[in-house]
DNA sequence: GCTTGACTTGAACCATGCTTTAAGTGCTAC
DNA sequence: GTAGCACTTAAAGCATGGTTCAAGTCAAGC
């Protein structure tokens, strides 16, 4: 497959292809003449790096993770600390996202005519610097 | 107030400031030598920026409720829509972290060896494009 | 064999939210 | 009156994840 086949395969720009490859993400395969070629794997390669992408990885954390993957396809014990950490580092995220709509909450909700006083409120809940 | 007061004050470095002035988020008062002058209602500007940062709300955003805060700082109607679509566009993000925790959850838990199934399972999850 | 579209490259650009730098000025203590 | 720190500015830099551009190359149809 080419690029552009590819791209149309997955809905995803053959510039971002180009740029994972250029990231390290995806290994450069190349015809005679020149332009890169596509297999199978490849294309789950792909598949994955949206996925991790997706999961809240950076290119970086999801450039470990293909490699351990690559020295060990069927071990998955590479991926159980990664995996672990990201999950407390999304949970985290998802708390502060849940205050955020709490303080938001309150701003809609609570009787102060003036946002002044909700806006202190939160501060007082724990906004502060 | 100096910016450096204030910065202590707020526990924000003296450069923030100067880029919320900058982006026109705070108003430019300045003494006769030049510098930046801070009221209390300039910290409060300040601190109501710090809490709308910290509820995702863009630098765009948050100039515009600062601005309708100026307009009429006693009505809050013109802030029931930005909050209310904030925490609607909050909980779409809480609920797709749930779902990249949900795709770790199943990668860290399910029975096969290989990541591979694990992560076409998560492709059929409804995590494919 | 020539047009045309898909491809190639490296580099520059975009958006976001700051931080850092460089060169110069104000203020305060001594 | 001068040392030295806080302050001023515009501009550049950083981190992230790409997108866009310019200029040239490959390949398939006619």
């Amino acid at each position: 497959m080419r690029i552009g086949d590819v791209a149309n395969r997955l809905s995803m720009p053959a510039s971002t292809i180009r740029y994972y490859e250029k990231v390290g993400l995806i290994e450069r395969q190349r015809r005679v003449s020149g332009r890169r070629e596509f297999d199978d794997q490849a294309v789950f390669a792909l598949e994955f790096v949206r996925l991790s992408q997706a999961a809240g990885f950076t290119i970086a954390e999801t450039r470990s993770l293909l490699q351990a993957y690559a020295e060990n396809p069927t071990e998955k014990g590479a991926w159980i600390d990664p995996a672990q950490n990201k999950r407390t580092a999304i949970r985290a995220k998802i708390r502060e996202l849940e205050r955020m709509d709490d303080i938001l909450s309150q701003i809609l909700t609570c009787r102060c005519p003036s946002l002044t006083d909700c806006v202190k409120k939160g501060m007082a809940n724990g906004m502060g610097g």
